[in-house]
DNA sequence: TATGAATGAGGTTTCATTCAT
DNA sequence: AATGAATGAAACCTCATTCAT
């Protein structure tokens, strides 16, 4: 929606209050959803943490469940775009700086907001969002697996969709289960080279993998996510 | 035993009957479980399910969250000792033989009832439950562990506390995605050389990992494995 | 019912079993009532305190409300019995003797099991009981106001059936609400005197009630009293 | 205040309609109470013949508790308030006014709502509004014990706190008696002179009694009545 | 006869949703 | 646009009663 800001000042106010509105009711959710989990989460308790009426949360969403929905989508979405960023930026990047990248993407993915994450992986529904949490997944194996097959000629394994289906999945419940039994462990350095070591170790042959490049690597890594924001 | 009075079982039964009861109403909650989901099991459609009344039910069970409570210990239970059988067995085999065992032991216990288990994992609300599950990951973590420190003159890694963190997480996740994205996985060979390929880099240097000592290993593990019940 | 216990030996020890489980499940009654209140009262409760089972309990009772009934028959007909038992002993005898011991027989009444009362009092619901409870009223009432009307010469209160009203609900309430606000007060020699005393100077003019004439009395009722059970 | 959060509203209503479907829910309880008792009055029962949704009810009391509690708290306030007017008013006048005018207005206040006041304190259980009842009496009570010691050298009795106790409740008793068993009687003006009488004669010597103090004070008493509200 | 498992109507309560103001 | 009162289906749970064993 590109909006002609100049032609249809009159409208703005009533816009930017809809979109406070919105915000409101979705950051009580999310809130409601951490602080009380999923059964507390009444479209009532919203509304009134929200500091609005039922009435309003109805004018903008169209059931309950849309506004778990937009609170899952929000999230995935953000998840997915920092993905998505790494992946764009290391796309050329040897596989000694592109993993320790992404593994770093994943556990800040999951730093952004772990207490939310939480409540929907275990608790979310089946109607409501757990669509959009599986969706995530097969995007972003299918990411993994376009790197894997830019990098075939190094890497041991042969099944390659094999092999990032694995990948995808031990990093992210190793981060998911970080965020439930250790969250402590979420800012330690060494976890997320321990990570990347795993990969690394079941991706290339050990005569591939020097001990200097690894080095290197690691070291240009940090500096680029250092410069991201 | 952190489960209180709300979940406990009733009372017990003195007749066959009852215990058949018992047994249909269990049968009848993981069904609709695992076919509807958790919001469709109520205690009616429970009950008519198991084609006993509501009040049979509450019989033998305190409260709705009892049964689903039941269910989860016993499921938890299962696999539980799976896990401890293997161990027990393999204690004092080389790791070699011990990782592909386990991982063996972890995707059998996963197919048992792999429907139930991810509705246990992904829908179990707060109270019911999901403690029992976490019991079962801190106890399996512990178990690993302990493999671990038997063999840490040959690991790798310094923290082994971390490295078992890891090995856990990864293989049961690893697992539990298979069940929802691609339950035919379960069923290959390949797959669970990969994972001991992605736990065995892990733990063990190149040089002492000899191509040799794998392959011997990974036969003996398997002629081991048919032996077991 | 008269029993031939000469003839028919063989049936009574069936017949004592059958006594011996009624008297259980109606004591079971009464305790539960009395420490948990009305609502605590269900079939299985009763049965269960009376280490009988449900079905058993519905051998002897066609219903619930029987039970309850049957403990309330009883205990009317007790505190009946008690006072009609004084009346019947003090039918001749002055004024001066016979209020204050159908005072001292009412309190004793009360006295018997005073936290059933109670609950009768309090807790019953229309269908079970209440009756009873209120015939005993009316019973009591008749035999006050035979009492009064013998003496009616005597009597300032013009009005004898009015007074026997207000004489009977004075005296039941007092005690009444003696169990519950008061029940140390129930042990207490000079209540009962006070009670009289109110009853006295109700019924008769001043000058008719000598100081030496009550006095006497007093003094003999007490000695008769001590002389029943 | 003792009561819990159980039984205490549920939110202030903001709008006139509120206020008129809180008024039609306390109505129709107080009507099924009276017409069928109090097993009689559930939830939906009472929703229904105020002609609101069970939802409603809902929305202003936190439990069917509630509901009664409101009603005996409004209904106990009515009586404490007339009983306190009263004395206010007669707090200086001699003992042969205020206790006719006394009686009267415990008399005016069970005619109040007759049959409410004998549900309540025939069938209201443990939990909901025994507590407010018993309170009620306990601060009546107090009153009369107040302005007995005002007067108490005038009395015959010593024991002063057991004569307000024991007129109390034999006032209190006979007025309930009065609705339950002669509810004719609460009209006649006769009535209220005998218990007058009852308790003038159990307060006062003989000799302190003039007949043409009491004729004054009854008639000064009817005048001032009749003044009141 | 005694047992206790089984029944199910009916009670209390919640909460997503609607709609008059 | 916003409010919040009102709705009522549907959930959980109890308990008087029945009946096979």
């Amino acid at each position: 929606m590109v909006q002609t800001h100049v032609t249809t000042p009159r409208k703005e106010p009533k816009q930017a209050r809809a979109r406070a509105t919105i915000e409101a009711i979705l950051a009580a959710a999310a809130q409601i959803l951490v602080q009380d989990g999923f059964e507390a989460a009444t479209t009532n308790s919203i509304a009134q943490r929200a500091g609005v009426s039922v009435g309003s949360l109805y004018q903008y969403f169209p059931s309950k469940e849309a506004v778990i929905f937009a609170l899952v989508e929000r999230h995935v979405g953000k998840m997915q775009r920092q993905l998505e960023e790494v992946i764009a930026e290391y796309g050329e990047a040897p596989l000694e700086e592109i993993v320790p990248t992404y593994v770093k993407a994943m556990l800040a993915a999951h730093r952004v907001e772990p207490r939310l994450h939480r409540v929907f992986s275990e608790q979310l529904p089946k109607l409501a969002g757990r669509d959009a949490l599986m969706r995530w997944s097969e995007d972003a194996e299918r990411v993994v697996r376009g790197v894997l097959y830019q990098h075939r000629d190094r890497l041991r394994p042969r099944d390659l969709e094999m092999a990032a289906f694995l990948l995808l999945h031990a990093v992210d419940a190793i981060t998911h289960a970080l965020v439930i039994f250790r969250p402590r462990y979420l800012e330690r350095e060494a976890l997320a080279d321990e990570i990347s070591e795993l990969i690394m170790r079941y991706l290339l042959e050990p005569e591939a993998m020097t001990n200097k490049r690894r080095a290197n690597g690691r070291k240009r890594a940090k500096r680029l996510l250092r410069a991201a924001p």
